[in-house]
DNA sequence: TATTCCTCTTAATCTACATTAAGTTTTCCT
DNA sequence: AGGAAAACTTAATGTAGATTAAGAGGAATA
């Protein structure tokens, strides 16, 4: 049950006191995952949210041709979540599930909102990556709209160089949104060149 | 100089008392801009976080043919600004102008750390906005790659009903990710049907 | 160790939307 | 009020990437 990874990220942003530590530690609950196991699907409520501690979850969306377009990948270390779900109540239009065997810590709603109420230093940690966040989404939109396909891959190697090597295809394909065989002919014709 | 609109948008999150509201207005700066200025252009650092109060403005990038595509619009009540330019420090990527003649508050970098820190209810109603961006911007995210362009517009139309009717078409098209020719086409073929 | 199901590839065909290019109407500025 | 500049429309043509289909190599499960 080891919350290493997530104390070593909090400790980045903010100093916790021994109490504050302890706290925090008590309201964390720990799950193993299977390969394709599902951590939330479309339509149910999101009433946690996920850390990542080993293997790789993912979110995605599935539209009316039940085509899956990945919103996040979430490898060791990363938050993963369908806000709108945890914040309004609304279902969730996201799925989350793992890509491969992964480990992770949840934190309940309540217990999330408590957490940040009596620990000061957690609020501010969740509002500076929370900024960071946005500024990722902002940047995604941004991508989105004003590259090329080929752009968009070359930009994903860049920013998850260690996701590259270990994802299909096709989950790439996905998150940057074309098709595997479109994915596929870009590579090998541009290898030609 | 008119803050109440600011002070009405974070009463509804949080209570501030006298002292922490006289704190928060001591930092709000008061600017007036015509159509068509800019707030920020891109290469800029960002060091300020808009609030509109009057008027309306967008964030938008512009691609290597020229092409602007819109981010955002503020109408009065909104926040603007380009978070990864303010809390790296890095240039912008986003232009930042006025739809129409508008005024709008904004607060320094600087000020908007310290009233995060001296002030622990601001804190909170930054992390729970900023939850309900990101929400936001997942669910655009969402929306853009599994909804068609027709699909979108419904979607821009039910989301910002005071929007659609003083907004160009122009700026709509921009934001749903059309040109402004297909969605005049699409709007004229419709009425048809 | 076989078998079943993924994953990747190649190629032909298709389509939503872009581009280009006029022309028309509306709005803005002096 | 008058002229320039935006905003909107229509239509022909172009294209990035989707769809469909089918086969080949890999890897998970029994």
């Amino acid at each position: 049950m080891d919350h290493s990874l997530l104390l070593a990220g909090i400790a980045k942003y903010v100093n916790l006191d021994a109490q504050e530590q302890e706290y925090l530690i008590s309201v964390l609950h720990y799950k193993k995952v299977k390969r394709k196991q599902f951590l939330l699907e479309e339509g149910d409520v999101n009433s946690k949210v996920i850390f990542v501690t080993s293997g790789c979850l993912r979110s995605y969306a599935v539209d009316k041709n039940g085509t899956e377009h990945v919103l996040q990948f979430a490898p060791p270390g990363w938050w993963i979540t369908d806000m709108r779900s945890l914040t309004t109540g609304q279902p969730a239009r996201l799925n989350i599930d793992a890509i491969e065997d992964s480990e992770y810590i949840y934190i309940t709603k309540a217990d999330f909102e408590e957490l940040n109420t009596r620990i000061p230093k957690i609020e501010h940690y969740n509002r500076v990556i929370g900024q960071n966040a946005i500024a990722t989404y902002q940047h995604r939109q941004i991508d989105n709209v004003t590259l090329s396909a080929m752009e968009r891959y070359a930009n994903f190697c860049q920013l998850y160089p260690s996701l590259i090597k270990t994802l299909p295809q096709k989950q790439v394909a996905s998150y940057i949104g074309v098709t595997p065989e479109f994915l596929s002919k870009m590579l090998n014709t541009m290898i030609v060149k």
